[in-house]
RNA sequence: GAGGGCGUAGCGAAGCUGGUUAUCGCGUCGGCCUGUCACGCCGAAGAUCGCGGGUUCGAUCCCCGUCGCUCUCGCCA
């Protein structure tokens, strides 16, 4: 709504002096149906068309574009203030609605069957020469746009994707309010602790020598909520980890924090899945199905060679390790042998893509990437041949081979052989992903699934202990409590993700709530009892105190947000992004500070040695 | 920490098996224009081809280094 005249003077404020002549109506709200009124519109100039006599200005804000007409009767005053404007001027126009005449009808503006005739313009304010065009025909490079940010904001694009990442946020905490949970906030100034990211530092003015951390999550706070009785909890939650940035990850970021007293995992799965399913109607008009499928991670790995799999496209990875051993490759053969996994797919023949050699070196660099040492090829030729790489080795065994997948003329299978389960999975799952995208394969929608029953723990090699898949916080399953330190890596965890298009966009657990078995799961993650009294003793108190069972969800926002706009870099849904270096370059941040702020907290900045020649 | 890609007027691009007056579109400045909607027409300004070095008679182009951005691996429970 725009605040009018009529408002005030309704609610008996008297007027001061105008400042400017005030808006009663946006640049997205004329139809047909106010022709003849008298309005004001305030925006800026997207465009002019001066014609001498006859000049035309679009004018735009956030609702719209209206067409706003300076006639050849215009004062010689109106005509040169026009004549004045330029791209991006902040200006206010006097006017009277009127309609096009039929043949100047345009039907791809919203308000193009009307324009403003204008009878006086006001410069609120001038632009300088635009460094970038804000038209959104030609995108300028990344630093550059937030760099002017605030001008980036402004494109169509930008205002788009910043009013559906307000909408689905609103969506969001309308379905939590509605279903009777606390929005509560958490500090952003908390204790450090071990586990996880690196964390950013916040150095403190009254203890010389002592920080805090920015949360990487409220996951210890949320989970004291629950011992406070606080039953259904949830947040928009910034966090923060120190880790370098990506396409889907930044210094900073939103996730919808939320934990629930006295359920299992599966009243959270059906918690998300209501919601993101009502979400979804209001704010994609998309109907989702009311259950997403569950798949184990082990099952995940296996056929789509990751734990995000990308479930708009049907390519399956295959286990060929029986069919190995009827080949005669005898990388193949050693590889069973001792134990290893061999592993391929089958490319889709696929009009105007051309299995080269080029082609299939492209896929084997994206294996390789993952570990995988090489990739073996075979091409699937008409009535059951085989062609190419090794098929020579599976001379006899054509149709073993071909049946396995089912695989037609022109088909190209990709295998890898490798002795570590994880990195034969990750590998093959690359070439995946890269024949889903190059072969054009990914259908369009939302593809949820839950990723459930991952390991609990992963060894850590560098280290040489055992350390939190998830982390400490999440409760084993409970058929293996009794062998949690005899073979930690056998232990699933009652953990789960939520994956949409290849992406993960949500991880929880139900925790745990037993001191001793928390204590238990920090020393098997190499935390004795005196160090996880000292760093996490408030939880461990805490839960001597009554804690409910318990669990939750956090769920990303801005990956969700640039997945329902169709972008691969949350960056296009950040109001102010870091860049890839971590700075922002519109406000030069990070910066230098005044040595006396550091003095004032104890500090010293200690800058590494250049590097020499 | 490692690898790939990119870097040419304010912006987006072209050029290069080594020799050009370095091209085009948008924007900017000046002029014309009565129905445009990416208005049109005429004219002008604007580039040490990211930076440093090397090869060469000659480098925007080839080589080495460096800086910046970007994507990816590591990292990110």
């Amino acid at each position: 709504m725009v605040i009018s005249k009529d408002l005030l003077l309704k609610k008996g404020i008297d007027m001061a002096e105008e400042a400017f002549s005030q808006r009663t109506i946006t640049c997205g709200g004329l139809t047909k149906a106010d022709a003849g009124k008298k309005v004001v519109l305030n925006g800026w100039v997207h465009r002019d068309r001066n014609h001498g006599a006859l000049h035309f200005i679009n004018l735009r804000d956030r609702y719209g574009i209206t067409q706003v007409v300076v006639d050849d009767d215009a004062s010689k005053e109106l005509q040169e203030t026009a004549a004045k404007l330029r791209m991006e001027f902040c200006i206010a126009v006097v006017g009277v609605v009127r309609l096009r005449p039929d043949s100047m009808v345009n039907p791809d503006m919203a308000t193009g069957e009307v324009e403003v005739k204008a009878d006086s313009i006001e410069i609120l304010s001038k632009c300088l020469p635009l460094p970038f065009m804000i038209d959104g025909e030609a995108e300028p490079n990344e630093d550059l746009r937030l760099k002017y940010r605030f001008l980036d904001l402004r494109t169509e694009g930008m205002q788009k994707r910043m009013k559906l990442r307000h909408e689905f946020v609103k969506a969001i905490r309308q379905y939590f309010y509605k279903t009777d949970f606390y929005e509560i906030e958490t500090p952003t100034l908390i204790k450090s602790t071990p586990e996880g990211a690196r964390d950013f530092l916040v150095p403190s003015r009254f203890y010389p020598g002592k920080f805090f951390a920015l949360p990487q999550s409220p996951q210890l706070y949320k989970q004291i909520l629950m011992v406070s009785g606080m039953d259904k909890y949830f947040q928009i939650a910034r966090c923060y980890r120190d880790e370098d940035a990506r396409g889907d990850r930044q210094l900073e970021f939103t996730q919808l924090d939320m934990e629930m007293s006295f359920v299992t995992r599966d009243d959270i799965l059906a918690i998300m899945e209501e919601m993101f399913n009502e979400v979804f109607i209001k704010v994609m008009d998309t109907k989702l199905p009311e259950q997403f499928r569950r798949i184990t991670y082990h099952d995940s790995m296996n056929t789509y060679g990751n734990d995000k799999p990308d479930l708009r496209f049907n390519i399956e990875i295959h286990d060929l390790n029986k069919l190995a051993v009827e080949s005669t490759f005898a990388l193949f053969n050693t590889t069973v042998a001792n134990g290893g996994f061999v592993k391929g797919l089958c490319a889709p023949n696929t009009e105007g893509v051309s299995f080269s050699r080029k082609y299939i070196d492209a896929l084997q660099d994206a294996a390789k990437i993952y570990g995988a040492q090489g990739l073996a090829w075979i091409k699937v030729g008409a009535n059951n041949t085989l062609s190419g790489g090794v098929s020579k080795f599976f001379v006899g065994k054509e149709e073993l081979i071909i049946n396995e997948f089912n695989a037609k003329d022109g088909d190209l299978i990709l295998m890898v052989a490798h002795e570590n389960w994880k990195k034969c999975c990750t590998s093959m799952g690359a070439v995946r992903t890269k024949l889903g995208k190059e072969l054009d394969l990914i259908k369009k929608g939302f593809e949820f699934c839950w990723i459930i029953d991952f390991p609990l723990f992963e060894f850590n090699e560098d280290e040489n202990h055992w350390e939190a898949a998830h982390h400490m916080f999440s409760m084993p399953q409970s058929q293996y409590l009794d062998t949690l330190e005899s073979d930690p890596g056998a232990v699933k965890g009652d953990l789960y993700d939520l994956v949409l298009n290849g992406y993960e966009v949500a991880s929880g657990s139900i925790r745990i709530h037993d001191v001793e078995l928390q204590k238990k799961i920090f020393r098997i993650c190499n935390i004795d009892d005196a160090t996880a009294q000292e760093k996490f003793g408030f939880l461990l108190d805490a839960f001597k105190f009554g804690p409910p069972p318990h669990g939750g969800i956090a769920p990303g926002i801005d990956r969700m947000v640039m997945i329902m706009a169709e972008e691969t870099s949350i960056k296009e849904v950040i109001a102010f992004p870091k860049n890839t270096a971590a700075c922002s370059p519109m406000d030069d941040s990070p910066s230098f500070v005044d040595s006396i702020q550091l003095e004032e907290l104890h500090l010293k900045a200690i800058f590494p040695e250049k590097k020499k020649d």
